[in-house]
DNA sequence: AGCCAGGTAATCC
DNA sequence: GGATTACATGGC
């Protein structure tokens, strides 16, 4: 894998246009986060990257007087449709238009929410992966533990994904479904370690090469998601949570759970059935988003993927590179 | 060695 | 329908 750099093509300022509060740190980093190459950040300043089209682009996000600004760096021929896109792609990524006063009135009846909103207040979802992108970080979460997540993820962005640097980060970048629809099963599981993974990923190349998000929009998603093969429940459900940014949805799992028992229920555990309706109870609307923070808040002490010391830099850059060799 | 991981589909009754 | 089981792999 080669070393593509990325120059400067354009500027955007995106105004934070939603009411409540704005959490800039927590919106774009999310302490629970397993690594995945595809962003970074320091205390400052966030990098990530982002396919849109025929385009490979690295963003570096920084936030002042209520705006996101977003540095925007490129490959190749930079139009003014690339920037409609990625203004639009911005903006829902990080939910920067979504409104937190009415979510942040609900929690702040809920004594379990005390802490977790005093720390965290305007966070929004994030989710910079699209339909395709995010189900496959979901397929590599199922009845797996993180560690094997990481590695999974990591063998795939190397093989099949691409390796950028702008504004001095080194970053990984998605295929396209139409890049992984070019790999064999044989390949994902021999090369890529996916074990049984690799029979459902060439199914969710095949739909999202034959399905764009913008026909998706509008159809109930967590029902016509789950006629791809691989795709059940949970996985459908943080598709629904993450990329449609259904702020009354969360996919269920073993690892939310018990967090999610913990923090409502004072149990170690609890039945997934119990643990849903009391959350539509409690946060009507938002059980979505009130997961979202309970999950965050148990990891903000201890991130998975820690925020970068500007000095470390460089030592995550040649981490990165020497995978390219 | 055996069990379990941030599930899903197939196969039972 | 609900309950049960195989599915790959790696870490503890």
């Amino acid at each position: 894998m080669t070393l593509l750099h990325l120059d400067h093509a354009d500027t955007l300022q995106l105004p934070v246009t939603g009411d409540g509060p704005f959490n800039i740190l927590h919106t774009l980093w999310k302490p629970s986060h397993y690594a995945t190459g595809l962003e970074a950040h320091t205390r400052e300043s966030s990098w990530r990257t982002f396919r849109v089209g025929d385009l490979t682009a690295g963003v570096r996000l920084r936030y002042e007087d209520r705006t996101v600004i977003a540095d925007i760096h490129t490959d190749g021929d930079y139009k003014p449709h690339h920037r409609e896109q990625l203004t639009a792609r911005l903006i829902a990524s990080y939910g920067l238009d979504e409104d937190a006063a009415a979510f942040t009135a609900l929690a702040e009846q809920v004594p379990a929410m005390r802490e977790p909103l005093a720390a965290l207040a305007g966070m929004r979802q994030s989710c910079p992966e699209d339909y395709f992108e995010i189900a496959v970080i979901a397929l590599l979460l199922q009845n797996t533990t993180v560690s094997r997540t990481t590695t999974m993820t990591r063998n795939l962005l190397t093989h099949h994904g691409k390796l950028v640097h702008f504004d001095g980060i080194t970053l990984r970048a998605w295929f396209t479904p139409a890049e992984l629809a070019a790999v064999t099963a044989a390949t994902l599981k021999e090369k890529d370690r996916l074990g049984y993974r690799a029979n459902s990923l060439p199914a969710f190349a095949a739909f999202f090469t034959d399905h764009t998000s913008d026909e998706l929009a509008g159809e109930d998603l967590v029902e016509v998601f789950q006629e791809i093969k691989g795709v059940g429940p949970y996985t459908a459900a943080v598709m629904a949570s993450h990329a449609s940014r259904d702020p009354s949805v969360f996919g269920i799992d073993v690892w939310n759970r018990k967090i999610l028992a913990r923090r409502i229920f004072d149990a170690a555990d609890a039945d997934p059935t119990a643990i849903t309706r009391r959350m539509n109870d409690l946060f009507p609307g938002h059980a979505g988003t009130a997961a979202l923070y309970l999950v965050e808040h148990e990891y903000l002490n201890a991130p998975v993927a820690p925020l970068l010391d500007p000095a470390g830099i460089g030592a995550w850059n040649q981490a990165l590179e020497a995978t390219a060799a």
